[in-house]
Order: C-alpha cells, then structure tokens, then sequence
DNA sequence: CGTAATATTGACTCACTTCAATCAACGTGG
DNA sequence: CCACGTTGATTGAAGTGAGTCAATATTACG
C-alpha cells in the first residue's frame, strides 16, 4: 500500500463500495494539498461560489451552521475524520451554509474538478460517494425530528449516542465514551437549546446515572439507558454500509 | 418529442443539468409502470430493503415522515410533481424513514437497478441526479435550523414562502398564493409544534395581514413582510439550478 | 498569575403545550 | 334532501418546559 494522505479517502470510500485497483489507482492520481485549519475558522461561507477544492479531514473536528437573520445559530451538522466536507456543494453553484472548524483541523484539500470526474465516470466510486451523501441525508432528516420532536434530555441524548456510535466507526478507541469537542454553548446550537438549559439538562443525565462527565468525557454506565432516554436507533446511520469491503 | 410519462423525468433532469440526445433517449429507454397511491397510504416504510423500483411524482403531493417511539410523528420534508420519491434510498440497503402520499399521487415507478445504472454511467444524467439530491440535503439543512431556531411565526411563513417558490418552480399556477395540501396536524408536524398552535399562529399571521386564508388556499398579499416574519432567503432552493437548459 | 472563556446555579418569565369544549365542513346513507 | 358521524379548525383556561437575566464558580491559557 501506498503511503499518501489520500489512503485515508481510499479507505473511506472503500467502505462504502468495492473498489477495483483501478479505482483506487484514481483516487492516489487526484490532485491534492494539504491544509490546516485553526479552530473556529470558516472552511465554507453562505453564498460564496464553492472554492476550487474539496477537503477531506484528515484530523479533528468540523461543524456546518447556518444563522437566523436574527443572528442565532444551528449547528446543522458535525463532522470528524473520513467526513468530505465538501461534498455538500460539489453540484452547487452557490453554498448555502457556513462550514467552520470546530478544533484544529487537517485536510486533505482534493481538486473539485477532479472529485466531480471520478464521481461521474467512475461507477464505484460514484456509488461510494453517493451512499456517503444519502447518509448525511439521512442523518439530517434524523436531527430535524430530534429538533422538532424531542424534549431537552432526549435531545442531548440522542446526539451523544450518535457521536459516540460515529466516532467508533472512524475508527477512535472505544473507552466507553469519548471526549467531545464541543462547548455547552456550541451543543446547544445542535440541539436547538440555550447554554444554560443544556448546563441543567445534562447535570440532570448526570444525576440520573445516563452519562458520566469528567470536563468534556462523556462516559456511558449505561448504554441502554441512554439510547432509551435519546429515543436512539442507529438505523439512520447506515453503519451496515460503512464497513471495510475487500 | 416523444410522449411518455418519462418526458417529465427528461424535463426534470434536463433543468439540472445539460443533458445530450442521446441522454435523453437513455432515460426514455428506463423500464418503468404507473402506479398510483391513495392519499395517506405508505409508498416506503422505515426499516425495509428498497423496493425494486423508484417513483417520480406526476401528480399530488407526498411527505416524509418519522415517528418518535412515544409515537409523535415529524415530517422532514414535502414533495411535488418533479420530485423523485427514492433517490434517497437509491444506494442504501434499508430506508431510514418512511414516504407517505399526501393527495392522491400519481407516479412514474422506474426499476431501481436501472436507475442506478444511468445515474453512475451517464455522467449528465448522475451529474443531474446528485443536483436534485444535494437540493434536498440543502431544504434538509433549512428545516434543521427552521425547526431549531426560529419561533412559531417564523417557523410557519417560512414553510408557506418555500412552498410558494417551489410550486411555481414546479410549474404550478402562481395566482399569488396556492392551495396548501396540508391539514393543521399535518403543518404542525412540518414545523415542529402543536395543531392547536398552528391554528392560533395562522390567525395571527392573517390578522397582521402577513397571509389571507380561503379554506386551504394561502395567499400572499405582502410577499416581502412574509419573507421578512419568516426569515425567508431563497438561496437555499438553488433555484437557479432547476431552470431548464437547452 | 491574571484574564477571558466556559460552566453552573437561582429566580423569574413566557412561548408553547395540554386539556377540553365548540364549531364548521363534508361525505354518506336512509 | 336532510340527519348524522367523522374529520378538521377554532377558542379558552391552565400548566410547564425551556428561555432570560444575572450572579458566581470554574477552567483554560497567554
């Protein structure tokens, strides 16, 4: 095997379909730099034409986010190693969200004329990135409802269990829980809350044994009881399709 | 040009992107039947392999739906003549929530397999369909930050704005203002609240003169004051990607 | 260390929900 | 053609989950 940063998009894509040598030949043939973002700063601006490459993280975290006219904030999604971040406009004429790093964050920034090629010419990897885009899909049709339809507790539940299931599947080490990278402030513009009601809520989780803290750790005693709590099933990840294929 | 129900799928893709005559006789050639669905009855159903063909509304109205385990239902999205009801399904093994007709619905049914075909070995037409489903992934984001960040005002002119832009989009009489093919229930479940809140908010919105109401039918006296309360910018439809091209 | 960012806690308010009754529209069968 | 049952819409009164405002604690970090 090769040793280039783009392995890690072979592989990615390699789980969601099979790929022939050939395939993955194009993907090592792309086009690429590397990139480093500092937290907190914008990969993607809302209405800006999309830029001229695609990143794929490499390392840390990202979030898209959109703002009321009123100026508050949803969190409409967040994104860690193996996630394209791009791959939402690679259609689009314009960019209809703000994408913004959530910790320092490294990219491997792939040309966008070339990612469109091999989506378009390449069968198995146009099936890869597809399945990799009905999944985002999915997952945002699941926070609508978690937004809509859930109260506070269930709500942060369910978005910590699926943090916790995702980045096992990207592979960080299951301690039973993880550390998020994430304020009470920033949590709350994924889960549609203010900071402080978060503060109570996940105190309350806390109280309740569903989760244990330790600053940023979320810890899980109790799996079950957690996944009841956030109303969680892992259907609408699709994880059945993000397994390693030969 | 020919005659078959497959022309509005050539009109369809054809506003996405260019497509070639041969393009056109390709989609032309997809196997398909009509079917219709009775208002309310399910087309998918969460927790199912996708059936084997695909549908593309000719005629009513279809939604989105996913049910909480306490049994409270959210609608995440809204759909019309043009729209593809499986796409979001087209490369994935299990459907993660469920379609159910709204009106009476009409559909072109088009085998799965060969749509997947066309969509990854005809570059135009895979290029037309990823437009289509990035569209949704957009609408998808919107009603994230709708559901999570505005009240109940803006959450409701929000929804009405869009359906008035995509309707016309979709060719439909622009009389200013359109017949909404949704109960209150149904509404509220789009919008994240209670029946009973709807229909106070309803009345408000008519009293401040933002919207008029016959039965249904939703019209728009003042467009901007109703895009202005509901904190409505089109960019997020990519209209410009859905005008028809040569 | 000192200073800013983040988290916690309390007291109070409010937008939306809940419960419940009434009303209107509409199809249907006798 | 009208009685009637069902579904959808409206309205009122009372409850509540989450927001707001504000003070304080804690942590991060240059």
């Amino acid at each position: 095997m090769s040793d280039s940063p783009l392995d890690l998009m072979v592989h990615k894509l390699g789980t969601r379909s099979e790929l022939s040598a050939a395939d993955r030949s194009a993907i090592l043939a792309l086009p690429y730099v590397q990139r480093t973002y500092h937290a907190s700063s914008y990969v993607v601006r809302e209405g800006e034409p999309p830029r001229t490459y695609c990143d794929l993280i490499q390392d840390g975290f990202a979030y898209r986010q959109k703002l009321t006219s009123a100026g508050s904030r949803q969190i409409v999604s967040l994104h860690m190693r193996g996630d394209f971040l791009d791959l939402q406009h690679l259609f689009l004429n314009m960019a209809d969200h703000n994408v913004q790093a959530l910790t320092e964050l490294k990219v491997v920034a792939v040309e966008r004329e070339a990612l469109q090629a091999i989506a378009l010419n390449r069968p198995a990897i146009g099936r890869a990135m597809w399945i990799d885009s009905l999944v985002d899909s999915s997952i945002y049709r699941e926070w609508v409802m978690n937004v809509g339809r859930r109260d506070a507790r269930a709500r942060i539940s369910h978005v910590l269990c699926e943090f916790a299931l995702r980045m096992k599947a990207a592979g960080f080490p299951d301690d039973n829980g993880y550390e998020l990278p994430l304020t009470q402030e920033q949590l709350a513009d994924v889960v549609g809350l203010t900071p402080v009601h978060v503060s109570r809520t996940l105190k309350s989780l806390e109280l309740d044994g569903i989760v244990n803290r330790a600053k940023r750790f979320i810890g899980f005693k109790d799996w079950h009881a957690a996944a009841a709590v956030g109303d969680f099933n892992a259907l609408y990840l699709h994880l059945d399709q993000a397994t390693p294929r030969t």
